[in-house]
DNA sequence: AAGTGGTCTAGACCACTAA
DNA sequence: TAGTGGTCTAGACCACTTT
């Protein structure tokens, strides 16, 4: 009865599982404990840290602190507009009493392989590199790195850390409206860098989205945007 | 001397990782047996373990059978164009000499919940179901599936499986072509049967691309499909 | 203070696979 | 058949957080 594999940490996993997945435990609920576990499985507890470090992994429970324990982890992503306007801008879509704040960050950098060749220059090159990092409650949504020609982004607002318009918006503000952009959207799991910059739980994949506008099929920015799986749904509405 | 945490295991996972990133483990190479890494570092071998089951779930090294070890990871993604044309249709970008091979298969089930009310429709109500497999060199990068209100489906090529076209391709064709479509695209780590049907090494994330195809504001159809982050990168042309 | 998870050890036995 | 990883045990000690 029961059991394809063999492996008795699987069982558990599968148990705690389903207990998600039924309804039994609701996300927020407290997780029965490690010691509690494994004499309701009748397995050590080492095999039940198996099955807990699995499930933490596959984004379905918490790590767990102190006293408290580990808890059913509560999804609530929010919906991250990609439009098709004549800015190419985005948006984050919250609830009327959910501000986002935004911190922009500039400097000139050389550029890195990856964005040179997007932007169809030589690595090494100086650039201007413009970071912006939105945040929902304290919490980083997205963690965004726009990449512009030194000679387009000279004397702009490209430069100003007080404007926070997306840059699209503001490439058209300075005369270099884009006409189209490309989107590259690659999905894959969080560096250590990247976990400890967004605050990512454990088992937290992330959409890694590269904007590339051009005007005149000359490259005119890249923007490449870190969004966690467990905060934003990329929405695009193809009208048209 | 450096080491910003305690947890020795830490150490280990830095080290291979920076072996990795530094280029002294390339891809498709083999990754230090674990007793081997246990005497390099004087920790105990599950400590080793501790450090190379992240790394896995991090997706940059694989489990390991038999004699052959662990290896580092190769990435290889391929494009997956979602197009703006009149058919919203989509291809993956192979090189010459791969083919796709498309499995497709067609039933009638109630709708579930998610989909009915995209569908603006109720749950439980039979609609029709396409599943499109789309495999290269026998491994599957896409796992679609289709939902369409009977009453379009009904007596059409819809239900045909040897009609591998896109659905909005056929759509047309039937004479209900779509004028909208709208995409959502998630970002998770897979279920396990998830990651059967999609045969995912350990710490593969996917993108879950929600299309819902209008006619004058009616959805006729919506197509979830699965891509695994470690075969596809999806891309959008946003040309104005 | 009590109970939670985090880390670590030193073994043991098994399943798999390349040589 | 030798060597790899996969599973499992039975402890131990620590850090943390709620009560």
């Amino acid at each position: 009865m029961s059991s394809r594999s063999s492996a008795r940490w699987e069982e558990v996993h599968a148990d705690i599982r389903r207990r998600i997945t039924e309804g039994q435990l609701r996300p927020g609920d407290q997780v029965p404990g490690e010691f509690a576990l494994a004499e309701e499985h009748g397995v050590s507890r080492n095999t039940v840290r198996t099955a807990l470090t699995r499930l933490t992994q596959e984004g379905l429970i918490t790590e767990g602190r102190g006293r408290l324990g580990r808890t059913v982890r509560a999804y609530n992503a929010v919906e991250w507009r990609l439009h098709r306007d004549q800015h190419a801008a985005s948006s984050l879509e919250l609830d009327d009493d959910r501000r986002p704040e935004l911190r922009v960050s500039v400097s000139i950098e050389p550029l890195p392989a990856g964005i040179a060749s997007r932007l169809q220059l030589t690595e090494g090159m100086m650039a201007a590199r413009r970071v912006q990092v939105t945040l929902v409650d304290g919490l980083p949504y997205q963690l965004s790195t726009s990449w512009f020609p030194e000679d387009i982004a000279r004397d702009t607002a490209l430069l100003d850390t007080e404007d926070t318009r997306d840059p699209g918006e503001i490439l058209t503000s300075i005369g270099a409206a884009q006409d189209r952009v490309e989107d590259r959207i690659a999905v894959r799991m969080p560096s250590p860098t990247d976990a400890r910059e967004l605050d990512l739980p454990a088992g937290t994949p992330i959409a890694e989205h590269t904007r590339t506008g051009f005007r005149a099929e000359k490259p005119l920015r890249v923007t490449v945007t870190l969004a966690p799986g467990d905060r934003t749904v990329l929405a695009y509405d193809m009208s048209g």
